[in-house]
RNA sequence: GGACAAUUAGCUCAGUUGGUUAGAGCGCCACAUUGACAUUGUGGAGGCCAGAGGUUCGAGCCCUCUAUUGUCCACCA
């Protein structure tokens, strides 16, 4: 009786973006409109100038996955969208797209107001793009409470955080060494760096009475001290604080002998000279004795005036000179050629990166916070480990466990986290000086002569005049001139017309004695203040991303023009509840957030972290704009759908692997998605569905009714509790199994001739529940089965089901066996037709010993007859005679013959493999149970349930032999 | 140098405290075809669970070592 019309196949263009204004219009997306217990999911932002890759595919699904499932579970659900500003990258790529326009140096001609003019415009054109690809993804993001790591709220939330850190003592602002990238122009942190490996000439140098080794001459200029270790017999006699004289590549230098532990006794000669301007180790060295150290190096590259005739020459391009200039001298010793070295390059650039000494702001992760008797990095390890203790003990729960040894090893070698960023697009530090009455006639002299020649500023009337093309500030004031002044150097030093070299020589000229300071949320009042020119880290904004994303501080929302929320989110939803990220920003982004949250709010950012892999291309490299190979999530919702799409990239995926990825992944989602829509198709279009008393009357259903509801029974069980347990590919596996082997191969097709009035509320119960747990996974079709199946509320706010039917709790595993004996007798005797090639067309009589199954399988004959098994007539008995010329096959006990169409040899070939088979596994089994420590020792389960096998199986062989 | 993964069918992967003849999807072979669905159905073939030891009545699973692949951290002056 069919009364409706479905498409044959499912089309998702058809549905998805109507489904989602439906879904987005209804307001459930919003936490306010739900009620229960709070859930909160905080989406990692993607960087704003990213488009969509299988990365965000994959983080959508998961987190969308478990915010829907929660949902339905009744709870309080957030999950929070947002982007995030990404500093470098997204300044690197304005930069780069201004390049390819033809502005040669972007900071240089543009400056940095207009710069910053243009990437804000960039960044938010491509903003609502990505936005946009969210929801493509079907993602239930709270859109009204969208956030933006660069906007007025998140910056307010920052500079509270700095302001608080600096006035506890735990950001400081020191000369230390720090990796520098050349190209970007900017300090860049540990963790940006990526090492590569190169085949480059190792020089032994003649220094003194030692022979020093280096893979980098260029660097040596400067060097004067000369280190061994302490215990190093062979250079005994030289004595720590020993100075002697000798020839250097520009002429004579005065060395003196160190020694320090630091020193590998093994390695090379076991003397080696230090550079600490430009070395990591060899600036410890240098502090350790309290040695000084000299720029070599400039900050972009190029080789400074102590290189002598070499200054201003690009580092690699001088190296060959000065070995040339070594070895004229007699100073070479040897060259290995092809030494294999390792270099930095800066991630986002893959410029040279430069260890070089700046001054810069930090985070000292060792320092006692004020009040806590412990450090960052204290509140760091124990937020894993024993719980933080704060308000409450609490726990991040890291899945899998394993990260939670990666994380604890790496916050041990963890150093000072330097925050400041040469670059624009960020949050300015809060931080402003102003130079006392003193320092400023000295800037102002500073300022005048050697800065106006510097920029061939004639007068006062041409400095005032360019300073005005800056500012348009009041300049009345003569220390405002010097303000003024200031932020012009800045100006032109952003735009390379002087160096920071000079500038920092200047200073040094001219001491200065240390500067006013002010640091705080809103800029000082008063002239001459000057703001701190630096950025923040990027990650200083995004650890403050679970709790600046809810109001935190209090008052941040109101001045921003905003109005404050009547609720209180940060007291709802923090510490959040679920967090799911990839391994590779474990460090950036984990460890920070656990820092800023345990610090600032003495709570942990989220309770449970799902740490999930990376996809990868067929050949398990990672997918690449260069190799040509990125796949565009996009076009794969074109060609396949999102729901296809959601449960291909969590197919077959484990907590912390990756997994690869290609095309035909898709291909085996969309078929099943189909193959639900086809299972819905049939039962709505089969069945009147408008049930409104679900009772149902247990003592008339049939073997096949008791196991389908048994195994939905037990569906629903364990895919509560696989998505409990964070195991989202083996939920979707046992979901597909039901639907397509279950439920399509075996239910339906009984129910095509099993009759009986409880079948339209069986089928619609089952089809009702296994919408409901495959909602999380493919929300778009089932949502679309739902509203044809005439449902008025939204199947995304649906009670996640509990039991298939309240009775069926009890049915549940017990009946089940008496269809599963007859599916096995089916499949016997399909494989035995198969196996005699017995046309399908050809039908044959059959003749069943049953034994003491004899009732059950009397009274299921038509069931057996009709699930294409071929039979025209079936007689069952309790047992007899063998019969010859008949096909033989057994389930159990169950002896099944089928008359006629009998190939002879294809037969007793069939018997003889299948006796061997039998023989083998019986062997098997007598041995085990031969074993005297096996039945003493096995628990009696296991050996009652051994011995029953083993009669099963002798039977079988017995009446197989009999034939 | 240190650590962590992975190694199971041709391919991609499951296998949750050790207990039937180790599973699935894709692919392959044979067959079917007006049927809810060819984005289909039925049946089948295919595995010394990387290797070597060990613990145990019993090991894909636990322990030790080895090999291969991959990743991360440290570091080579």
């Amino acid at each position: 009786m069919p009364d409706k019309e479905l498409p044959k196949t499912y089309n998702p263009g058809d549905y998805e973006d109507e489904i989602y204004a439906k879904w987005e219009k209804s307001g459930f997306f919003n936490p306010d409109k739900l009620t229960g217990d709070p859930y909160a999911i905080m989406m990692p932002p993607p960087n704003v100038t990213g488009v969509l890759h299988l990365g965000h595919a994959l983080e959508s699904s998961l987190m969308d996955i478990m915010a829907r499932y929660q949902r339905m579970q009744g709870k309080k659900v957030l999950l929070l969208p947002g982007t995030d500003h990404a500093a470098v990258a997204t300044q690197a790529k304005v930069e780069k797209v201004l390049m390819e326009k033809g502005v040669e140096h972007p900071r240089q001609e543009l400056g940095r107001e207009k710069l910053l003019a243009e990437i804000r415009t960039y960044a938010e054109n491509s903003k609502s793009t990505i936005l946009k690809q969210i929801r493509k993804m079907g993602t239930s993001c709270d859109w009204s409470r969208l956030a933006y790591t660069f906007d007025e709220v998140r910056n307010r939330a920052v500079n509270e955080i700095f302001v608080k850190m600096y006035h506890d003592g735990l950001i400081y602002k020191g000369k230390r060494i720090v990796n520098w990238d050349a190209k970007l122009a900017t300090t860049i942190s540990d963790d940006e760096i990526v090492w590569q490996e190169e085949k480059a000439p190792y020089y032994y140098l003649k220094y003194g009475p030692f022979i020093i080794s280096t893979a980098r001459p260029e660097t040596k200029f400067g060097d004067k001290y000369v280190v061994m270790h302490p215990d190093d017999k062979r250079y005994k006699k030289y004595k720590h604080g020993d100075k002697f004289e000798c020839e250097w590549i520009n002429g004579k230098v005065t060395a003196t002998v160190i020694k320090d532990e630091a020193i590998d006794m093994k390695f090379g000669t076991g003397v080696m000279t230090i550079t600490p301007w430009h070395d990591m180790v060899d600036f410890e060295i240098a502090e350790r004795h309290k040695l000084s150290g000299e720029q070599i190096i400039d900050f972009n590259g190029k080789l400074m005036p102590i290189a002598g005739e070499f200054a201003g020459m690009d580092i690699l391009a001088a190296r060959p000179k000065i070995v040339a200039r070594l070895q004229a001298k007699g100073l070479l010793v040897k060259v290995e050629e092809n030494y294999l070295h390792r270099v930095a390059k800066g991630d986002r650039s893959n410029g040279l990166v430069e260890p070089q000494i700046k001054e810069q702001w930090f985070v000292d992760v060792n320092k006692i916070i004020p009040g806590k008797k412990k450090s960052l990095k204290d509140l760091m390890r124990e937020a894993v480990t024993t719980g933080h203790q704060g308000d409450k003990k609490q726990k991040v729960k890291i899945t899998p466990e394993r990260f939670e040894k990666v994380y604890l090893h790496w916050i041990d070698n963890l150093r000072d986290w330097c925050i400041s960023r040469q670059i624009w697009w960020g949050h300015r530090i809060p931080v402003w000086e102003k130079r006392s009455l003193g320092a400023k006639k000295q800037a102002a002299r500073f300022n005048k002569k050697d800065f106006y020649s510097k920029i061939n500023i004639g007068s006062d009337q041409d400095f005032i005049k360019k300073t005005i093309e800056w500012q348009n500030d009041d300049y009345a004031d003569s220390s405002e001139i010097i303000g003024i002044g200031a932020e012009l150097i800045r100006e032109l030093k952003d735009r390379r017309l002087i160096d920071e070299y000079w500038i920092e020589k200047n200073r040094l000229d001219h001491p200065s004695r240390e500067p006013e300071r002010h640091v705080g949320v809103e800029p000082p009042k008063g002239i001459g203040w000057i703001q701190d020119e630096d950025t923040l880290d990027t990650w200083f904004s995004s650890g403050l991303w679970t709790f600046s994303t809810l109001g935190w501080p209090a008052y941040a929302e109101a001045s921003a023009g905003k109005p404050a929320k009547k609720k209180n989110d940060l007291q709802t939803f923090h510490p959040t509840s679920w967090m799911q990220m990839g391994y590779e920003i474990l460090f950036f982004w984990m460890a920070r957030m656990i820092l800023m949250s345990t610090y600032a709010l003495d709570q942990i950012p989220f309770k449970d972290v799902y740490i999930h892999g990376i996809l990868r291309n067929e050949q398990g490299k990672k997918f690449s704009k260069s190799s040509g190979d990125n796949i565009d999530p996009l076009e794969i919702i074109k060609k396949y759908g999102t729901d296809a799409l959601r449960l291909s990239v969590i197919a077959g995926i484990a907590p912390g692997n990756d997994s690869k990825f290609y095309e035909e992944k898709v291909e085996g989602a969309r078929n099943l998605v189909n193959k639900l829509w086809n299972v819905a198709r049939y039962i709505i279009t089969n069945y009147e569905l408008r049930i409104t008393n679900y009772e149902l009357n247990y003592k008339e259903l049939t073997s096949a009714d008791q196991w389908i509801l048994g195994k939905l029974e037990k569906l629903i069980k364990e895919v509560t509790g696989d998505l409990d347990k964070y195991q989202f590919s083996q939920a979707g596996e046992k979901l597909r199994d039901f639907t397509w082997n279950d439920l399509a191969d075996w239910y339906l097709e009984v129910c095509k001739f099993e009759k009986s009035g409880d079948k339209p509320k069986i089928l619609s119960c089952i089809l009702e529940n296994l919408l409901k747990l495959w909602h999380p996974f493919m929300p778009f079709v089932t949502e679309a089965i739902w509203s044809e199946m005439g449902k008025d509320r939204m199947l995304m706010v649906e009670q996640w089901p509990a039991h298939a039917f309240a009775e069926a709790k009890a049915s549940a595993g017990k009946p089940a066996g008496n269809f599963a004996v007859i599916k096995d007798i089916v499949i016997a005797i399909r494989n035995a037709r198969a196996e005699n090639k017995i046309e399908p067309g050809q039908k044959v009589q059959a003749v069943i010993y049953a034994g003491k199954n004899k009732k059950l399988l009397a009274a299921q004959a038509e069931l057996i007859k009709n699930l294409r098994t071929g039979i025209s007539e079936l007689e069952v008995k309790d047992g007899g005679k063998k019969l010859s010329d008949a096909i033989y096959a057994a389930v159990g006990e169950i002896e099944i013959y089928l008359v006629g169409a009998v190939d002879a040899a294809k037969e007793k070939a069939r018997l003889e493999k299948e006796i061997i088979n039998l023989e083998k596994i019986i062997k098997a089994i007598e041995g085990k149970l031969a074993n005297q420590e096996f039945v003493d020792k096995a628990p009696e389960a296991v050996v009652k349930k051994e011995r029953e096998k083993l009669a099963g199986r002798q039977a079988e062989l017995k009446s197989l032999k009999h034939r």
